[in-house]
DNA sequence: AGAATTTGATAGTAATACTATTATATTTGC
DNA sequence: GCAAATATAATAGTATTACTATCAAATTCT
């Protein structure tokens, strides 16, 4: 489809970039599968080297630690997201349909994108709505915040903040209700599959979406899209 | 105040009742300074040995594991929330005067309750807000979840839905607004310190307890009390 | 006082999260 | 087409972690 189409990862994450060579994909893809299988604390180099018939000391040439591949993961699905909401919004004039859309991307479950081949789509969906808290609560969160890690996802709710900023411009806490969207779709499909008491499931509807949706017009006191 | 008063947390999370001896007592203490000091990643027994003056081995007779000992802080924590929200809600009429109630207290900012002087609530805090999520983030979670293990969390869900749906019968998401709500707070304050772009601060007003009680109103279509 | 239980001291194991070294492929530049 | 540069594999090694085991000393229970 677009096969010139790469997703950027910020640089001081990899030592190494995992687009430059067979192995380096190996990595990503094989580190999706094994992460996506074992969660994050059972997930090792030793073991991804066995997967992918590599050695440890080769992965350790990409990837300084399992920390910063979860970075790379985490970053490039950020990327992925911003691209894929920036296709999904142009050429909408309406802004309470910019809005929708830009919701209902965020927060709906994701499949294949055909775009990127070696990156599967669903399994890196559930490693971000599993994982990716792991990826900013941290100790060093500060240290890397400082140079640049988390900016593709500063990114992302600074782009869907404006939306909401150009419909209600008196809004108070775009960055907050955009945030607490994010990371509140993850953890509800998080409940839905592991604590459903958590949560409140309706058939026929994708109740997360449809709960976002509502909570963010009605936050914004504007009619939805 | 109330010298009687003790907060349960479920059997299954412990060897040994940290309630039932000194060295006990020192444990829940001294891991709670710890771990608010290390992260929990950096947090071992070996370290907390050290600081409390035991031995490795005499705290696993207490604990399993790290693990264990974060689901105990979390469990507590939840217990003693239960306890304040009803406190808090106690003898007040009014539904709406309720939920306001409610919502402060699962957003604000805690401070020390002197009724429990082995356990420093503020840190205590600190702890569920940086790290709590890894106590249910974790391929172990179903197998948890069906001995109990995150009965108190549901349950102070539950008390809250239960107070959403006294003021509209016909809300359709009261557990994920709940969850939302106390996991956005959560999340907010760790981003107003560590990435404040992606949250809002407004001065003179403490902004996260506004924003969720804002949105929790205006989803439920009811004033705010 | 004697029995039972709790704690401390010490030791040990398998796994983890790396780092280092050297040999062998593979790629690239000329 | 070949040497030089670079990437990868194979192997080994270290400090730390997350436990488990044993036994003696201290404490408490009756």
């Amino acid at each position: 489809m677009l096969p010139n189409l790469s997703i950027q990862v910020n640089e001081c994450i990899y030592l190494k970039s995992p687009e430059s060579s067979e192995l380096g994909r190996k990595i990503v893809t094989g580190g999706i599968n094994l992460m996506d299988e074992l969660g994050f604390e059972s997930f090792t180099f030793r073991k991804l080297a066995v997967r992918i018939e590599s050695t440890e000391a080769s992965i350790y040439r990409y990837f300084e630690s399992k920390h910063k591949l979860l970075l790379y993961l985490t970053n490039w699905y950020w990327s992925w997201m911003e691209y894929r909401l920036m296709f999904g919004m142009a050429n909408i004039l309406n802004p309470r349909e910019r809005l929708s859309r830009a919701i209902t991307l965020l927060t709906e479950q994701v499949d294949e994108d055909s775009n990127f081949s070696h990156i599967n789509e669903v399994k890196l969906n559930r490693i971000v709505i599993a994982e990716s808290s792991k990826a900013y609560q941290y100790k060093g969160v500060d240290d890397e915040n400082k140079i640049g890690v988390f900016s593709g996802y500063k990114q992302l709710v600074a782009t869907v903040s404006d939306v909401i900023l150009e419909l209600n411009g008196n809004y108070k806490y775009p960055h907050m209700l955009v945030s607490t969207v994010i990371e509140g779709a993850h953890i509800q499909r998080y409940f839905a599959e592991h604590l459903p008491k958590l949560t409140d499931e309706v058939t026929g509807e994708d109740a997360i979406t449809e709960f976002y949706l509502d909570v963010t017009f009605k936050a914004i006191d504007i009619k939805r899209g």
